[in-house]
DNA sequence: CTAAATGTAATAATAATTATTACAGTTTGT
DNA sequence: ACAAACTGTAATAATTATTATTACATTTAG
């Protein structure tokens, strides 16, 4: 799995830091500490979402779209990483009954498991991440 | 995240379909297509854990502990993979106050997130997963 | 028309995973 | 006693996945 939920739900954060004001991908940058080229590519798949807007061009920027307490983590989880928690099977030997059918069971009881995993991140928002922060900063 | 997970629910499932004998990691890599090598390697994992049984030496190999449907997946995932579903968190910057906190947030986010997983996996038994592949192979 | 931004593709660098080699230790059978 | 067949494990090589970077087309404000 790679890191690009992570990023999203800071890049998010960020955004709702800085409500109704347009930031760059090169701002959030600076707070992430990645590439802004990589940010850019996360965002947009935020934007198709229309959890954020975008604005090219000079004074161009990101903002945020929907309001923090409605943003879901299962939302952004799905977008960006969905299905990453199957595990990768090596493909095994189709002459053994095991090896010609373990994958499909485990990649079905992965889709299952997983399913209790968003259902539990549909149950913190990004206002709630927001409220941890300003608790943890005192 | 790696495969050993579902590797090692590979070789006790073979086990499984092979129980009162010993089988060497030589026969269970023919099944799963992995190195001989890295299957010891999880398979000690397993042996220490008391659910497969190991002898060294000629007419040496690999076998079952306990029943399969006493073998629950929790239990595999926790030894091989437990904390691989937390995602890599950029080291962000620590000037800001999200990249200050949002790291350790998510972390333990994920960790509740995990254990409502594992939960899931608590309900299936390598005994299940014979069945299914019994019943797949008709 | 220029400067400052997004959008995206292509490539390079780095990190993680997997395979392989090597060899020490154990056990069986002769 | 010793050779053959195993496990156990460390070290290294090969492969694959992730991330960073470069390059450039496109859009917009001033």
């Amino acid at each position: 799995m790679n890191s690009d939920f992570s990023i999203a739900v800071h890049c998010v954060a960020y955004l709702a830091k800085h409500q109704n004001q347009r930031v760059t991908s090169e701002d959030i940058a600076q707070s992430v500490s990645v590439h802004p080229v990589r940010l850019r590519k996360i965002l947009s798949i935020l934007r198709k979402e229309n959890i954020i807007a975008s604005k090219e061009g000079a004074k161009g920027g990101f903002s945020l779209n929907d309001q923090p307490e409605c943003i879901t983590l299962d939302k952004i989880f799905k977008i960006t990483s969905q299905e990453t928690l199957v595990p990768k099977c090596p493909d095994s030997n189709e002459n053994c009954v095991i090896g010609k059918h373990l994958s499909d069971i485990l990649i079905h009881i992965f889709q299952n498991a997983e399913e209790h995993f968003l259902n539990y991140l549909k149950g913190v928002t990004i206002q709630d991440i927001m409220d941890q922060i300003n608790y943890a900063d005192c």
